[in-house]
DNA sequence: GCGTGGCATTAAGCCCCTCAA
DNA sequence: TTGAGGGGCTTAATGCCACGC
């Protein structure tokens, strides 16, 4: 019950997913944006207005970038990106700020909300479980109704005991207001919604799971995990955001023609027999090179390379 | 007077690009985000509105997806994105209207906004212009002075009279409101501001260029190039995003493990003294490596790779 | 649990105008 | 021509509550 339902319909999600991305999306760049806020979004977790925050803040260093380029022409600014002058004033503040006060944009920040990386140790800290306590501590429970549920608990919890709802949103309220950040004044006002929502995410992501029982008047919550941990298919997704992220680095100094910087694409029809067969020599033919190049206290080099089936014919 | 001044200030816009970025992004999917509205905005030209527009959309179909995923539960879906029910049901109406009734959301759709692709063409067609015919047409100017202000003129123009303001408006409003897409009404009201964005666009791409004269009472603009061709340094942003697109998508299948998709980074310190052969010889390996299964009607396939410096050692 | 409705606040993307330097 | 201000419209992100199922 802390995962996604499987829902039975006729497609899977991944399937729904290409076909969204493929349907709807013409262009390269909303392919990109779809890409990438299904990663955030689905798999990291933040949250909708966070990605939307993150995109304005991406535009307006754009919007920044241009007005320092145009000699901090206000007016020629705003006509080149159709952004009020007054705006764009506000905008250069705005990031000006953030450079020098060290306040914050509104950006990701982090592969994953707080939340999800700090609750465990939080958790821990604040309820912990030694082996031979109760690991749930309800009153209106008898001794044989506690272990009978605690029982029904999987093997390797770690050392946490179980919390009732109460506890639960205030250890999410205790994680929302420490920004660890510089900016000392926590304008965050928590609502209820917005706990619930990460509650939510919690047991989605599957760092918490709830315990539901006839026994108990109300369902109680227990951490499931001893650190954060994404599971296999998230941990790829983070790897796929920042080989991305890395692909358009070394991509943009292609565009600037900065030296020793390489692109390649290699469009070609592979024998279907000899499929494998092409991937892994690939491979091999990388790592060789790789080696062959290497010295110890040589310049910091980095390549980045995916193949597979290709789609259209450009 | 056609291009972005380089203002003298003491570092290069590329440099500040760069700075912004690595300033402000700690994380992969911020620094995407960058890069991306840097692409969108300042080479491709489209509207600030336009790329958070497109990064809404894709928010939506995110959430859109879940919702599916989540067997159209809305208010699940609203708690896993922390979005209201209300606004959940509002937006799946929404891209179900797009699905079925081809209804358009608000993506960028193509790679540059269509004003600037679509002016040349416009303009030779609306105002021709016909060798030993005037190139321009202004009623109190003396034969002499026409002929002293085209003498002017950059030689080898399309076959395109010049405009006044008044006629170039005309273009823009006419090039606004051809969706030449499926949606019959014009939902686009142009307003001025819009119009005097488009028109520096134009300017700032190149596609139109400014006269401006004692002898003329107005500005008159021409046309300056005959269709629509990005500069050389365009034309590589754009491919920068094509391939990153394609990129994530190669990456996508790597996440699902798709068979046939393989993704392959290298990390090392190059030997600084063979650095360009290193370069080279990965520019043959791969050439050699796709000639080498290559067969006439084969799987289609395709791989992207970027090679460079790196700044961090993850 | 779920969908649906109402109601409220606030920011910000848009539009337009004027005036002084 | 640019900066600075004023005034206005509309959407939508975000919050809350309540009812009926």
């Amino acid at each position: 019950m802390t995962e996604a339902p499987e829902d039975c319909s006729k497609v899977s999600p991944a399937d729904e997913h290409r076909d969204l991305i493929e349907a709807l999306s013409p262009n390269a760049s909303d392919s990109i944006l779809l890409h990438l806020a299904m990663g955030t979004m689905k798999m990291a977790g933040h949250r909708y207005g966070s990605f939307l925050d993150a995109a304005t803040t991406a535009a307006k260093l754009a919007v920044y970038s241009t007005y320092l380029e145009q000699g901090r022409n206000l007016r020629k600014t705003g006509f080149l990106h159709h952004v009020e002058p007054k705006r764009v004033k506000a905008i250069a503040r705005e990031i000006e700020a953030s450079l020098e006060d060290g306040k914050f944009l509104k950006t990701l920040g982090t592969r994953e909300p707080y939340y999800l990386i700090g609750l465990p140790h939080l958790w821990q800290e604040k309820f912990p479980w030694q082996p031979g306590q109760p690991r749930i501590c309800q009153d209106h429970l008898t001794e044989g109704e506690r272990q009978q549920l605690e029982a029904t608990l999987a093997p390797n919890l770690p050392q946490a005991r179980l919390v009732d709802s109460y506890e639960l949103a205030e250890l999410i309220k205790e994680l929302h207001q420490s920004p660890d950040k510089s900016s000392e004044s926590s304008p965050a006002p928590l609502s209820e919604a917005l706990s619930e929502h990460i509650k939510f995410r919690l047991i989605h992501a599957g760092t918490v799971f709830q315990l539901d029982s006839p026994l108990l008047l109300d369902p109680l919550y227990g951490l499931a995990l001893e650190t954060y941990s994404p599971q296999d298919s998230q941990q790829r997704a983070l790897t796929m955001i920042d080989d991305v992220a890395e692909f358009f680095r070394l991509m943009q100094g292609w565009v600037e023609a900065v030296p020793q910087v390489m692109r390649a694409v290699e469009v070609f029809d592979v024998d279907p027999a000899r499929k494998d067969d092409a991937l892994k020599e690939l491979d091999q033919l990388l790592l060789k090179w790789a080696d062959r190049y290497h010295v110890e206290g040589g310049e910091p080099m980095v390549m980045h390379l995916a193949a597979g089936p290709r789609t259209e014919t450009p």
